[in-house]
DNA sequence: CGGGCTTCGAAAAACGTTTCAGGCGCGCCC
DNA sequence: GGGCGCGCCTGAAACGTTTTTCGAAGCCCG
């Protein structure tokens, strides 16, 4: 039986005393003498009353959601953001509206349109395309916005994303560790951003070591099948690949070791991402780690940092650490 | 620069009529005149008007939000059902609002709180527990609920899951057809219902054949490790092994790898649950598929009905039937 | 030509809060 | 003893809609 919730003024005639009193003791109890608020805080217990946002928000022209506009959750590296994102969107007391935009971009837009009407209080992209224009909606109303994964000009707001370069330097500054000089670069195209500056990254570590050599190879597509395949196209072996994806290195495993090539032993392999296959596969991949997860929860504190503090908010560009997970494929047996 | 967004009344007097017309124009178009409407459609475009869905809430009685409450969105079950509960409530026009529970009850709780502050209109959520007393509170505050992945009594609401019966049935019916009569299941512990159900369906399907046997193993955790673990253990060979989730199956078959077993050939496996895992693997699983997507679409879509209908909804309890993916571990490599 | 009906549009109340401007009583100080 | 300040509380307006009630035209038909 749908009972009618009990209103704040319901309170207020049950503790004996004005609506705004009720209000004050919820919000600033600092105002109400320590009685009163104790006979309004029994009154609210027994009347079983909830404050309603809406209405809050109505006057105080604050809502208490934020938006998440990202690609596809289905895709494990959104929703390890989206999980980050509502872990701090929750410690913050603000409801997380998770928006799924299906790599269509009529839908981002639709998105962000309700999320102008909904009145959100600040929104977290992680934006299709590059181009930021379609942001601008949000701009103009006013909305603060935290770009995910993609940098945006320092006036027009903060983002987070995690460091490729830096990704793609340690992966092999670890190669070169373990004694690989001659390295292969497994890639994909190089339009994706990621990509390019993954191999930036290699080329800076392989830079500091004479005499070690730095090839690539470009993948179509950044999948198990592709790597399969270029490891059974490979003339000369390296003895040091570092794959841009884990995929592309499970794959590049397997085709190896189809080849009668011992993984480590005489090939040390690096991927990017520690997905899940990473540790699953045959010998388990050494691979770079992305928080991501803290790219959500970050991504949502400055988000918030910018909603309460408004005037000296400053954007920021917040830019990752990934780090490297130590496993079988760059470990030779006889290493401890 | 934050301009004030526009209010109705703002639209009002720029096209020379009443609020209440434009709010007709908005929402019931066939009460006003055709030129009116059209004049007012002109002044909410010139003026970028949005409505104010709080507001209207507030009136109405009814937001526009819906939670979406799981254990945990980076987990690729819940994101699929995320997945699909954000389409549908997207060609709604609803907000879903992420509650990522953590498996942590309190936090589950805190969410279903927030819920009710908010509003929701209805809640759809995959429990931790299954103890639904929690879930009270929303009932005595007449939000529909929607119960994921787990059932409730049908006076309680609707509910949608995926015929874990029907799953194990299939699987094993496919590996009696491929000529296995000496069949092992590799389960979970057979306190999760799931296990169990899929225990069920397979039994179901042997007994249909006489001649066929069915054996069972549990494993202590559903993981690779454990499913290799168990390949090792293995005293003589069964020629069918159901493995009730693909992590075990893809252990199982490295496990058996390592023993000089040919998969498929020698031992026919099914894994469940079409994991990403699944293809990636040495030899791609045959595995049964849940549509995970489509239960959190149905979820949202019955929840919808519920707030819609009313008065002549009805509950009803969802059940998806599974199918089978047909990889290469059933499939030796002499046929088709 | 007039009456009733239809069609449109307007005015105003209501939704549940917050907040601002006071107001009331009490104690303190002179 | 009176004025003043302070602590505590109240009344009322405002937030942006929807919806109900009602009035004003215009039309058809007799």
């Amino acid at each position: 039986m749908p009972v009618r919730p009990a209103r704040i003024q319901d309170v207020a005639a049950a503790a004996g005393v004005s609506v705004s009193t009720v209000s004050n003791v919820l919000n600033r109890p600092e105002r109400v003498n320590a009685r009163t608020a104790e006979r309004v805080r029994d009154a609210v217990a027994a009347l079983d009353y909830v404050p309603h946002p809406g209405a809050a928000g109505l006057r105080t022209g604050h809502s208490s959601s934020i938006g998440l506009v990202l690609p596809d959750v289905a895709n494990s590296f959104y929703s390890r953001i989206a999980r980050g994102a509502a872990d701090a969107a929750y410690e913050h007391g603000y409801a997380l509206v998770l928006c799924d935009s299906g790599d269509a971009p009529e839908r981002e837009q639709g998105y962000l349109t309700m999320l102008v009407e909904q009145r959100a209080v600040g929104v977290v992209v992680v934006p299709l395309s590059a181009d930021p224009t379609r942001l601008t909606r949000l701009r103009e109303r006013g909305i603060p916005l935290v770009l995910a994964d993609r940098a945006i000009s320092a006036q027009d707001g903060c983002s987070v994303s995690v460091d490729d370069i830096a990704g793609g330097r340690i992966a092999v500054q670890h190669l070169l560790e373990r004694g690989a000089r001659d390295i292969l670069v497994v890639n994909g195209e190089r339009a994706i951003r990621q990509c390019a500056d993954r191999h930036q990254g290699a080329r800076q570590a392989v830079r500091s070591r004479r005499e070690a050599r730095l090839d690539q190879v470009v993948a179509k597509e950044m999948t198990v099948a592709y790597g399969v395949e270029i490891a059974r196209r490979l003339d000369d072996l390296p003895d040091g690949v570092f794959c841009t994806n884990d995929f592309l290195a499970a794959g590049l495993c397997r085709g190896l070791g189809e080849r009668g090539v011992r993984i480590a032993e005489e090939v040390q392999v690096v991927g990017y991402g520690d997905l899940d296959i990473a540790s699953f596969v045959g010998t388990p991949l050494t691979t770079v780690r992305q928080p991501v997860e803290e790219l959500g929860r970050a991504a949502v504190e400055m988000l918030l940092d910018e909603v309460e503090a408004r005037a000296e908010h400053a954007h920021e560009t917040r830019v990752f650490a990934p780090d490297l997970v130590l496993r079988d494929s760059t470990r030779s047996p006889s290493a401890t």
